[in-house]
DNA sequence: TTCGCTGCAAACCATTTGCACCCAT
DNA sequence: ATGGGTGCAAATGGTTTGCAGCGAA
């Protein structure tokens, strides 16, 4: 669901992250090493909703030495840098999914059946969020809405 | 936010829990126990949004000898037989929230900062979540909706 | 050469479970 | 007396952290 404002991109998605990160690095006094852009390239080329295991067992099929804290410590530098939205959803593991640079805020549909996320965007909800905050006085940061179901192709397995 | 549909309430929410309670016991052949019976009044009594390890706390302090798994099993039985629901939100605690027979599904309004929850319900957010799970084709079961922020009380605290 | 980074193993921490004993039915 | 319940301690499982050696700047 990333969305280019521009007529005409200048650079792909991915070259615009990589631009980001490493401004982040330099910005914090953090180095650029092998196992992070490793970690990264395979993140960016995915996209999807991964868990940290998830992520870490794709990566161990090319690199078998890669280590599961590192690609949790990469995963967090990322989310810091505002590359990734750390999300979890009722299956126990926390998952990160990409945000690009001119990203609308989104939430999600899950399937309880088969993990399956789709996402969607409702600009009447973030409007009745708000007046919600507004009426409870409360200064608004964050919201969390999942709706959890069984897909089409769960419901017509199910059938059989 | 219990509401009672009727004119005339016959019995306070807290009877017809403890029925619903022993009646699920015996149906499922479950035995009731002090313990359990002393768990169960404090959940009753306190109706928050309360933590197990909250929950806990309090017992202990008129009844030592009380083991937290007990209380995590108890409040799993509660959940079974409809009076709590099981909330997680981001502070990594699962919370339990009674039910009472008549109540209206509620979303809640969380502060970030003192942990303090409101509960509202909106009859055009729900009704938005369907459209959005029929265009999605999913078979909607369950959601999750919080606003998170920071409440009045800490905002005027954040100022001094 | 300096520090940050890595992989490993150990630590964390909320929750669950195994077990020997207890008690409601 | 039977079999579920209890408290305790140990196990679980996702995530974090300490540490010795490694490697980028």
């Amino acid at each position: 669901m990333s969305k280019s404002k521009g007529i005409m991109p200048k650079a792909s998605t991915t070259t615009q992250a990589l631009k980001k990160y490493s401004e982040y690095l330099s910005r914090n006094g953090l180095k650029s090493t092998v196992q992070r852009d490793i970690i990264i390239n395979e993140f960016l080329r995915v996209k999807g909703h991964l868990s940290v295991d998830e992520l870490h067992s794709r990566l161990k099929l090319t690199h078998s030495s890669i280590g599961l804290a590192t690609v949790y410590r990469t995963l967090k530098i990322l989310s810091e840098a505002g590359l990734a939205h750390e999300r979890q959803f009722q299956d126990g593991f926390t998952r990160y999914e990409y945000t690009g640079p001119g990203d609308v805020h989104h939430d999600h549909i899950v399937c309880v059946s088969c993990g399956h996320v789709e996402e969607f965007e409702n600009r009447q909800i973030e409007e009745l969020q708000k007046q919600e905050a507004d009426r409870h006085h409360f200064k608004m940061l964050d919201h969390k809405f999942e709706i959890y179901g069984i897909c089409k192709e769960c419901q017509e397995k199910e059938q059989e």
